[in-house]
RNA sequence: GCCGCCUUAGCUCAGUUGGUUAGAGCGCUAGAAUGUGGAUCUAGAGGUCCCCUGUUCGAUUCAGGGAGGCGGUACCA
């Protein structure tokens, strides 16, 4: 048989990615974009580890003695449990309670990382990612929170998506409040009837209905318990949820402040969302790019204000062509309570996170991701093994000359392989010099991209050979700049 | 977790109403062409037909169970 076994099966565990060089520049070039705005607005970088102990994280298991199950986790040496971070925004509490002498107030900043939740995968939805998040920490104030949703705008712009998301605000103080009213007391309830509200633009109107009552059957056959409100109960939320769709924010905000049921709690978030809109409004945000959304719900339970979220506009296929339902893109809002878990002083703080990951999956999938073929060194080939000292010597000029460049050092000296090597590559240029260069005193430079072109019409292989398309002589002292001249031409 | 669909070569997929040597395209390797990429032509390598159990003279094909993938739904701190 000579069927080997011991042979262990390359594979990627399943919510895991490899990234090659193009997926990487297009993430680099989206972390500067991103990373450029949060500088304009005054934000400082921050690093924190990817473990933190799992208290810090705050997501111990009260009954067991172990951490939630969403987390991958490991125990330290001292038997005390670690966890790899599932956001940035727990351990940037741990950061701040911890450097609280040090550190100025507010305390702006901005970090870049991969999390990690361990979870089911889905289309956008890995169990490594990467989230590029910004807070402000001991900022009491609308306006810090303002500053947020505009911040995510103008990230969105930056990255070429002008008019293509939306960032939607709501306060979760204005939620609470109409539950409080409606008479939902129990916090099972509580939650059961937000996670239906979020659900709004996924099931409709119909939809969240049945989760608010008895329940909801979806089309896979699956059964989703509802939150078995009375019909009166289900009749307070849904107001609140479908005032009439108007065209400012103010207006938005004026339709709830008419509903009778609005409590002092669910005014008290009516008024911080007025200050929030009259910010969008003087700062010439409108509508369409940061909207007033009673529907935002924002699943962390660390929220105690304003929520935020952003959403692409437009829909998303996968591979296979198939609608997928895809998540927001980014999100935020305000959590006072986070840092207190740390410290005895109050901190208010706010922040947002784009997700990266998934933003550039979307990007991918509706072909808007840009250009990021990247571009190959020129490569010197080896003609003669004897020479390769020689050859050594000309890639050292090139690469002082700040160009990118390599010997070939594949096992092949077959001439043709080591061009066949240079065009996967996608490099520019090839460096040809074998003993008949060498003793004229030449190099053989070949341009492999006008190469490509001039070869288009070219049918006949033995044509294809003598004419040596793109391929041209210059004495070996010329040819850092010939080179040069080569590469400048080709942009 | 629950529901649906899927799993055959590196990739995309045919096919076998249960039968002896399981196919294609692309890709890969080599040659035509030993100093010229692409196109063309020729040849070659590459398979536990996802795994296990059962039915059967015989299973890649049928049945049961399991795993993995995709999608939905739940959960998502």
């Amino acid at each position: 048989m000579g069927k080997d076994n011991s042979r262990v099966k390359p594979r990627l565990p399943r919510g895991f990615e490899d990234r090659g060089a193009a997926d990487i520049a297009a993430m680099n070039q989206m972390i500067e974009t991103i990373r450029s705005v949060y500088e304009r607005y005054g934000f400082d970088p921050v690093e924190t580890p990817m473990f933190e102990y799992t208290e810090a994280l705050g997501k111990f298991l009260p009954d067991e003695d172990r951490p939630n199950q969403g987390v991958f986790s490991l125990q330290d040496d001292d038997e005390s449990w670690m966890s790899l971070r599932y956001d940035l925004t727990a351990p940037l509490a741990r950061h701040f309670a911890e450097n609280y002498q040090d550190l100025p107030k507010p305390y702006r900043t901005y970090r870049q990382g991969y999390v990690f939740r361990n979870e089911k995968p889905g289309p956008g939805r890995f169990r490594q990612f990467m989230q590029f998040d910004a807070d402000t920490v001991g900022a009491p104030g609308p306006e810090a929170d303002a500053e947020m949703c505009m911040m995510m705008a103008d990230t969105m712009d930056a990255l070429g998506l002008v008019g293509r998301y939306v960032v939607r605000v709501n306060n979760r103080k204005v939620l609470d409040g109409v539950l409080e009213s409606a008479g939902v007391t129990s916090d099972e309830q509580k939650l059961t009837v937000l996670r239906a509200i979020d659900k709004l633009d996924k099931f409709g109107a119909q939809g969240v209905k049945q989760l608010l009552g008895e329940g909801r059957k979806d089309d896979s056959g699956d059964f989703t318990k509802g939150a078995g409100l009375t019909e009166y109960q289900v009749d307070i939320v849904l107001k609140y949820l479908f005032t009439d769709l108007v065209k400012t924010n103010s207006e938005q905000i004026d339709e709830v402040i008419g509903l009778s049921e609005l409590n002092a709690r669910g005014r008290e978030g009516i008024e911080e969302l007025q200050d929030m809109a009259a910010l969008f409004f003087s700062a010439g945000y409108d509508v369409d790019r940061i909207r007033i959304d009673f529907g935002v719900v924002r699943g962390l339970e660390y929220y105690t204000g304003p929520v935020f979220e952003i959403e692409l506009t437009f829909p998303v296929q996968n591979e296979k062509g198939q609608d997928v339902v895809f998540g927001s893109v980014g999100g935020g809002g305000r959590y006072d309570g986070l840092v207190s878990r740390f410290r005895p002083e109050a901190t208010p703080a706010t922040g947002f996170s784009m997700g990266v990951s998934r933003l550039m999956t979307a990007l991918r999938l509706t072909g808007n991701l840009g250009d990021t073929e990247v571009q190959g060194p020129v490569v010197v080939l080896v003609m003669d093994r004897e020479q390769i000292a020689d050859y050594q010597q000309m890639v050292a000029e090139l690469r002082n000359a700040g160009v990118r460049a390599e010997m070939f050092m594949g096992q092949s000296k077959n001439f043709g392989k080591q061009l066949a090597y240079a065009d996967k590559r996608n490099s520019p240029a090839v460096v040809i010099v074998g003993s008949d260069e060498r003793e004229n005193g030449k190099v053989q430079i070949k341009d492999l991209i006008e190469g490509k072109r001039a070869a288009a019409a070219i049918k006949d292989n033995a044509e294809w050979k003598s004419e040596r398309p793109g391929q041209f002589e210059v004495p070996r002292s010329e040819l850092v700049p010939a080179i040069r001249k080569l590469l400048d031409g080709q942009d």
